[in-house]
DNA sequence: GTATTTGCAAAGTTTTTGCACGTGG
DNA sequence: CCACGTGCAAAAACTTTGCAAATAC
């Protein structure tokens, strides 16, 4: 991880090169929060024409080997990548309204430690997604609080 | 979820038909554990070449909202489709060896507590998937253990 | 008999790759 | 300068769709 370098250091300590392209994605993913690779290039589009579609899934991927950035299981067969900037974090997405709570590892601390006791299982908590019903949803009878029609994954 | 409903009673109750493509969907993922799309098909032409991808693909969008089967992300970006007739499980994935462990909802029944108490957010436990590093993995200082040479994802 | 389901082939989406040109260090 | 990185276009991988033929009931 990233800790106190900056990402100019961590990609030069990697031998990568500092470009426009990768300063372009990285800000990209820190301003939307969680991105899909075609979301981040849209957002990149925004500030500059000079940047391909390829382009951004090299370096999303570049990045994310570097630690600078992480991706998770969000949207159904699209990594959805996000900063590592802030505190670590996984997420809650509700399958029906799609919306996303990002909770602290903190919250997850008692569990993951149940998990490495009894199973010497290591939670790689920043990859981890939890699908669910949240709190509105569960509480509209019809679908009364969801942006999304579809109730899939 | 099934209940005590057999496969032939909850398709009819849906209103849907009983059909040769269907049962042997069903079979392969029962005997499979968790497979993708690509590896049911497989699987179902050992048996049968009675069968088409497409057919496949549509199959199983169907039994999982019959709830016959389940679905989570234990792939990059392919469902991997699960049995619904054992216990409700979810599954831990490492990263490096790519090793599938299945545990029961009991072992997160505190912390699925835990989230709806504090967030009012229901976990849908067939559904989750925990990636992580084994303790296999875990030891071994290079990549022994590995049966995959890339620790992607 | 007839509405549902399937097979087939074609189209659609998303991601990856090869290679020549451009550029950061 | 020169190895690394990018744009472009083509290919690959995966999934969905339209429609005629087959079939469950």
């Amino acid at each position: 991880m990233a800790d106190s370098e900056t990402w100019q250091e961590t990609l030069r300590a990697g031998g990568y090169r500092l470009t426009p392209q990768r300063e372009l994605v990285l800000t990209a993913v820190d301003t939307l929060g969680h991105a899909t690779p075609d979301q981040v290039y849209a957002e990149v589009r925004r500030h500059s024409t000079a940047i391909n579609l390829s382009t951004v899934y090299r370096t999303l991927e570049l990045l994310d080997e570097l630690g600078l950035i992480r991706h998770a299981h969000i949207e159904e067969r699209t990594p959805t990548y996000h900063s590592t900037a802030g505190h670590e974090h996984f997420h809650l997405v509700c399958h029906h309204c799609r919306n996303v709570i990002s909770l602290s590892s903190e919250r997850i601390e008692r569990f993951r430690r149940e998990l490495v006791d009894e199973h010497g299982f290591q939670v790689d908590v920043g990859h981890l997604t939890i699908f669910g019903t949240c709190a509105a949803c569960a509480a509209a009878p019809s679908g009364e609080s969801r942006d999304d029609p579809d109730g899939s994954d």
